[in-house]
RNA sequence: GUGGGUGUAGCUCAGCCUGGUUAGAGCGCCUGGUUGUGGUCCAGGAGGUCGGGGGUUCAAGUCCCCUCACUCACCCCA
């Protein structure tokens, strides 16, 4: 080991260029879902006074915060002040107590950003990690939650995961649950715990591990029962039914459902056992699933009270979050891409076989970039097969080459990597010729990328 | 946090059970196969305190103990 551990530190990651080209692809492509579903863009500080934070995650998200400790004078004291932000969620509802009067009503926006937990990190599971939010403050309608699950469905879809199941649920229809099988309010989160892992572990697992928690047997037998009848929801629906509070929840839902049109890019079911997110939630929660992964790649509900915590008044709010990161698992898997690869080259490395060339084939590069190619000037030393070997690794299309012979009689030298064809030509022919070999069309300039020159 | 696994060359690993001359392979890397031609091929080369510490032994990569790191399952999440 070197005197400095150069890796990592353990759950964030170095991202190599294909890495970065994939994420900005996929990032571009749920924005754009997004825009499209009438969401704008929020971006905030990586940071936050630490009391935003604290009392929004529950005891054990609590302890995954990052602290930042103060600084200067106050550095000895070892107390912290700031804390990196745990999620999107908070940040946003802390800009609609800022600035509520300021902004739309319903305020609609979304935010890619990083976010960091000093969690244990596991497969799948980092320390930094990139979030995709979607949330509607100020929307108590069922459109809001509607629009939420459309717009993460046609993110998924847009980025070409197809078979995605939305699994829908309701926190009055999980607390009328645990009321009709009887189940004491204070095991109420313990039992709806297990009940999620019904899809792993089965009607049996899910019935060993609610009477390790210490629900009644009778409460057992009935659910296991339920959960083995041929339709396990139906008669988990019957039984919820017989509570107020749980009736209530199933209307929601089968409201909410009817307001989702069938684009056909996702299956939604009702899926009375989902429990997940329970913390803040306050309505209808939903959760997307996707064969390649046994995890879910999406998740978001109503959560009406977070908002209000902050300011004076309660605001409504719903959102959802699509998990980026095994996303961008499943499709590196798709497209066969291993980590830590070069992204696609330029379509031209110019080489430099002598330091006295160095002004002239510079020269000739600014002048094909000028007509809209991408071109890579040699920047080491050395002969010219280690710089063509150097062409070829980088996935250049072609190796120009510009010594005495060429600048002698006015000409350059192209060569395709792929097929080693190689000509000379005049040097103001070069630029038709490479556009003409690439696929660009003639005439343009540089490609529209949104840069622009400034003049003072 | 509980249990299992793995730490040997830049990477993936073999060698360990049945201690014993200079610790290996594949890939990668570097050089060469004469003048300005890559990817293929051929030849050569560099690179390892065997995670760290202690112990047993004439002798430890190999056996024992401790420690650290990584990893899988449970838990929790995205």
């Amino acid at each position: 080991m070197p005197p400095v551990d150069v890796s990592p530190p353990s759950g964030t990651r170095d991202l190599f260029p294909a890495d970065v080209l994939l994420r900005r692809r996929t990032f571009a492509t749920v924005q754009d879902a997004f825009e499209r579903h009438g969401f704008e863009p929020l971006d905030t500080p990586a940071f936050e006074r630490l009391e935003v934070l604290t009392g929004k995650y529950g005891e054990e998200g609590e302890q995954l915060i990052f602290r930042i400790l103060r600084r200067g004078e106050h550095a000895a004291s070892g107390e912290a002040d700031l804390a990196l932000r745990y999620d999107l969620t908070v940040p946003l509802a802390r800009v609609v107590a800022r600035y509520g009067s300021q902004l739309p009503q319903p305020f609609k926006r979304y935010q890619i950003a990083s976010v960091w937990r000093a969690d244990r990190p596991g497969r799948g599971r980092f320390r930094e990690f990139t979030q995709c939010d979607i949330d509607i403050a100020g929307g108590d309608t069922l459109v809001a939650d509607a629009t939420v699950i459309l717009a993460v469905v046609d993110a998924l879809a847009a980025l070409g995961l197809d078979g995605v199941t939305v699994h829908l649920n309701d926190r009055d229809a999980l607390h009328g649950l645990v009321a009709a099988y009887g189940i004491p309010e204070a095991l109420g989160a313990s039992a709806l715990t297990a009940l999620d892992k019904l899809a792993k572990v089965g009607a049996d697992g899910v019935a060993a591990e609610l009477r390790e928690r210490g629900v009644a047997a009778g409460a057992v037998d009935a659910l296991h029962a339920d959960l083995s009848a041929a339709d396990p929801t139906a008669a988990l629906v019957a039984r919820i039914g017989t509570d107020a509070r749980g009736r209530t929840g199933l209307e929601r839902i089968a409201a909410l459902q009817a307001l989702l049109p069938d684009t056909g890019a996702a299956r939604v079911v009702h899926d009375p056992v989902l429990a997940r997110g329970l913390g803040y939630y306050t309505g209808p929660v939903f959760e997307c699933t996707h064969p390649a992964l046994d995890a879910s790649i999406a998740a978001g509900g109503r959560y009406d009270g977070l908002i209000g915590m902050f300011g004076d008044e309660p605001v409504p709010a719903v959102g959802g979050s699509l998990g980026l990161e095994r996303i961008l698992l499943i499709l590196a898997e798709q497209q066969g891409q291993e980590a830590g690869g070069q992204g696609p080259g330029p379509d031209v490395l110019a080489t430099v076989l002598d330091p006295d060339d160095a002004a002239d084939v510079l020269a000739v590069a600014a002048g094909l970039r000028a007509a809209g190619v991408s071109v890579d000037v040699y920047a080491g030393g050395g002969r010219m097969k280690k710089q063509l070997r150097h062409a070829d690794r980088r996935g250049a299309r072609f190796a120009l080459v510009r010594g005495a012979d060429e600048r002698a009689t006015g000409s350059v030298t192209l060569k395709e990597l792929a097929t080693g064809e190689q000509t000379t030509l005049p040097e103001d022919a070069a630029a038709r010729f490479l556009r003409d070999r690439l696929g660009r069309a003639d005439g343009a300039g540089a490609d529209a990328d949104g840069t622009t020159s400034e003049t003072a």
